[in-house]
DNA sequence: ATGGGTGCAAAGTGTTTGCAAGTAT
DNA sequence: ATACTTGCAAACACTTTGCACCCAT
């Protein structure tokens, strides 16, 4: 055997799936405390990693930290630089890139990521009012 | 006045400029050094920090470390997973993108980076003779 | 029973920063 | 002369890990 349903594994899992905001890992720690306030710090980053590799969640590459999400379908972001906020991009994800970089290239390609940096609506209003 | 002509950014500068691999910070700070044995981690840092505000290089944010490049065109990298090589991709930036997430979503877009994530033909014929 | 999982704290990585001294303008 | 820069080392932020104990299978 080599993956158990631990409790803590499960309550991380139900943590990610009950937020829409792309949570770090930090905030994950924190949620995850109000249920059983003995979770250590290194068990959710285990069980985070665990539970992307596994493919029960996905994990989002932003700049400060990285990001959990609960989607699974490949999908890209978009990440304020004002405030930190991450919400995926209406833009669908284009497969065919994966094959023209491969053919060009040689590379064996999983997957490309994609991340629009900017300043949503909050923050361009903040930095527009001078 | 608010940027000075300092002997260690020319060197910074000059370090970038003479690499085709998009190099890491440590990298360039190895190179810097032959140049010059007094020139500091912190600065180097500093330099490539100010050099890319300033628009005179470009930064890549790959895993593990970001990466500095030469090219000021907007373009997407490839990241080997295996032995953490970057190159360039062959398919053009998508400008269209940039102006369709700033309409639907209203964030102000400035930009969105593309990583491909694969195995370079290397590590692929390292990892297929299992 | 057995080997993956946990809690804790320490150790890593990569990067930034406070400070006093140096230097480009 | 002024204020941006530097070198140094300490501090940071985020994440991983060694170890002894624990528990799901």
């Amino acid at each position: 055997m080599s993956t158990r349903n631990t409790k803590q594994r499960q309550i991380v899992l139900d943590a990610v799936k009950s937020r829409r905001d792309h949570p770090s890992a930090d905030d994950i720690y924190l949620d995850v405390r109000q249920k059983d306030n003995r979770i250590s710090r290194g068990t959710v980053y285990r069980n985070l990693n665990h539970l992307a590799e596994s493919g029960e969640i996905t994990h989002v590459r932003v700049p400060s930290a990285d990001r959990y999400d609960l989607r699974l379908d490949r999908h890209y972001h978009l990440f304020c630089v004002g405030c930190g906020m991450v919400v995926d991009a209406p833009v669908p994800y284009q497969e065919s890139y994966d094959e023209t970089v491969a053919a060009e290239t040689g590379f064996q390609i999983q997957r490309h990521r994609t991340v629009f940096e900017g300043l949503c609506p909050r923050c361009r209003a903040a930095a527009g009012e001078h």
